[in-house]
Parts: structure tokens; C-alpha cells; sequence
DNA sequence: CAAATATACATCATATTACGATGTATACAA
DNA sequence: TTGTATACATCGTAATATGATGTATATTTG
């Protein structure tokens, strides 16, 4: 079977995907997991990809931690389960998007700098 | 015994350690593992430490990938380790710094939206 | 002078995380 | 009817950073 596969090394996306998750439910007050999936693809232009092996265990562990609560709603035979944010989870999010935003600074000063200090070549 | 705690989760640091690393040798020429750490710790005003443990494994994977070459100093009597990179790290370099930025870039259109297209809280 | 701290390297076991694989099921389009 | 999309779930695996541990020398400070 073809994947298609996300444009960047996986392991940059760690450590954001729950953060990309809160954000999304933030925003949007009421999510299921298969829309949360397709948002990310259309908001990143297919460049982030969420792979559903990666978001429920996600997900559970949101609803675990009391971050977000649940709503099932019936869809014919099938069930569709809806996420949204607690009042904790809330904080939650504003302060890993606040770290986030901090760290993304912090490392555009190491990596991005364009060195001038040094002799240029 | 106390250990100072970077101040991000780590979890976010993931994928961005060999950037900054080859990032640093690109901008300075030749550095050995202890100044490496200094100074990610000097630019990023203590909110970023890479650990020893940390960062030989990541050196010892360079050289392994043929990314870096190294050069022994003696100081006394211990040994000092620089390394430099190659034409094939500097390549690397250019690479993994250009899909840093554009991760970047993408994350903060899903994270740093305001999310003005939905109802106002 | 002794003790603590800084310099400088190395390696291993562990925890965390994302993902591929696998499974179940329904709906719809070719 | 065959494939693709929708929609959930779980498990084993691989990659990564780190704490712990170990070995040494050099310097600072009480």
C-alpha cells in the first residue's frame, strides 16, 4: 500500500502534535478525530500529516489527563466522538503555545543567525 | 546532585539538536563537544542545554555519516576533540536548517493563528 | 591545603513519542 | 464489486534525548 508521507522528518513533529491538537480544538470549540486530521492537512498543505496511529492514542490521553471531554453522536450505525476542551484544558493550551512561541524564538536565534560575527567565507 | 533544568519540554527539542549542532560547526569553523554546549547555552541565555550525554552520541553519529571530521589537540596531558565539518555536512546543513524554516513556518500558521474565521470568545 | 567546581571526554539503560501495521465497520463512487 | 473515504481503536517498533555513571585533569575558593 502507498503512503503518502509527511514532508518533514518526523521527528521535528514531536513534542508539537498535542500542542497543534489543543490549538485546534481551542479554535474550532468542538472536534472529532478523522476532522482534526484533515484540518491539519489542509491548513499545512498536505506538509503536516497526523497519522490516526499517532492521534487517538493522543486523544485518550487528553481525555485522561482531563483536558478535554467527550460527545458521542450517532451517525446511522457508526459513532462519531466529539473532543472538546475543559476549562484545564484551556490553560493547558495557552501555555504550551506560550512555550512553543518562546522556544521557536529561541532556536530562530541559534540556527537562523546568519554568523557575522565570524570571518565570512 | 542538582541539575539545571532546560526550560523547554524536551520533547520539543527533539529533531533540533543535529540542526543546531551542524548549524554551530558550519558558523564556526571547528569547535570540540564541551564549547558546543557553552555555547548554545550563552546564545540561548540558559533556556537551552544540550547534555553530554546528549551531544556525543549526536557527534559520534556525524563522523560515523562521514558529516564531520575530527582533529586531536593535546592540552597537557587530557585530550580535546575538534570537529569540522565536511562537504557532505555542509550540504546537510543547508538541507535540515531549510526544513527547519519552512516547519516553522508551517507550524505557526496552524499554532499562531487567531482564528478569526470562527466565532469570537 | 582541601574541597568544590569547571573542563572534557565516553557509554548505557530508560522514557517518551510518532508511526506503521493491523483490525473493525459503514458509506459511497467507479 | 472493488476500491476509496470515513471513523474509530490498539500494539509493537524505531528514533531520540537524557539521567546515571565513569574517568581524568585543571582551577578556584574557603
Amino acid at each position: 500500500m502507498m503512503y503518502i508521507c509527511a514532508m518533514y522528518s518526523k521527528e521535528l513533529l514531536k513534542g508539537t502534535l498535542d500542542i497543534i491538537i489543543l490549538k485546534l480544538l481551542e479554535e474550532n470549540g468542538k472536534m472529532y478525530g478523522y476532522e482534526i486530521c484533515q484540518k491539519v492537512k489542509d491548513i499545512s498543505d498536505g506538509k503536516i500529516l497526523i497519522r490516526d496511529g499517532s492521534l487517538y492514542p493522543i486523544l485518550h490521553k487528553l481525555l485522561k489527563d482531563g483536558m478535554v471531554t467527550t460527545e458521542e453522536v450517532n451517525l446511522g450505525k457508526r459513532v462519531r466522538k466529539y473532543y472538546s476542551l475543559t476549562a484545564k484544558g484551556k490553560g493547558e493550551k495557552k501555555m504550551v503555545v506560550a512555550e512553543l512561541a518562546d522556544f521557536m524564538e529561541t532556536l530562530s536565534k541559534i540556527v537562523f543567525s546568519d554568523g557575522k560575527t565570524s570571518a565570512a567565507i
